[in-house]
DNA sequence: GCCAACGTTGGC
DNA sequence: GCCAACGTTGGC
C-alpha cells in the first residue's frame, strides 16, 4: 500500500467537484509517462493527497484509489491510462506549497523537487507529517476502509 | 500574464 | 541517437 499526490487545477476539476461527485471518478487527462507509470503501480485502497495547482497551491483533501489502471476514456490513444479516485475527507487546514517548502523535513518531497510532475509518490513519513500539518488528528492509513 | 523548467517531437 | 524547436505546466 502506498501514498500519492494528485495535482489538479481547480478550474478544471476541483476538490469540491470531487466531493460532490461522491463516487469514484476517472483521474483522466494525464499525458505524461512518469505520472502514468506511477498510476500503473497503484492499488485499490492506496491513498493520495488532492492538491490544487495554480489557484491555491495547497493540499485540500484526501482521496482513495477505487479502480486500478485502465484506458483513459478521454482519448483513443492507448498509451494513456488512468485510475479512478474517490474523496475520503477534507484536510481541515489546507497545507500550502509555501508550508511544504518551509518545512525542512519535506525538502525532499516530489512536490518541491519535481514541480511539474502531476501524479507523484509520497513517503509514509511525508504522509503523516502533511496530515498533521493539515489538522487531521490521525493520518488515514492506506489499505483500510 | 510572464517566464523558467522541463518533457516531447521531429529533422538530421 | 542527438539536439534544437516547440509546447505545457505551474509558480510568481
Amino acid at each position: 500500500m502506498a501514498y500519492w499526490l494528485f495535482k489538479s487545477e481547480p478550474d478544471k476539476w476541483s476538490w469540491e467537484q470531487q466531493k460532490t461527485k461522491g463516487a469514484p471518478e476517472e483521474w483522466d487527462g494525464i499525458r505524461n509517462y512518469q505520472a502514468r507509470n506511477f498510476m500503473r503501480t497503484m492499488k485499490v485502497g492506496d491513498l493520495g493527497f488532492f492538491y490544487h495547482s495554480n489557484i491555491g497551491k495547497e493540499v485540500v483533501g484526501i482521496v482513495r484509489v477505487a479502480v486500478e489502471i485502465h484506458p483513459d476514456s478521454t482519448t483513443d490513444d492507448e498509451r494513456w491510462e488512468c485510475v479512478d479516485v474517490e474523496a475520503v475527507c477534507d484536510v481541515p487546514n489546507p497545507v500550502t506549497l509555501a508550508d511544504v517548502k518551509a518545512e525542512p523535513k519535506l525538502a525532499e518531497m516530489s512536490l518541491v523537487t519535481s514541480m511539474r510532475l502531476s501524479v507523484q509518490p509520497v513517503t509514509p513519513a511525508e504522509w503523516k507529517l502533511v496530515c498533521k500539518m493539515g489538522g487531521l488528528k490521525k493520518a488515514p492509513v492506506a489499505g483500510k476502509d
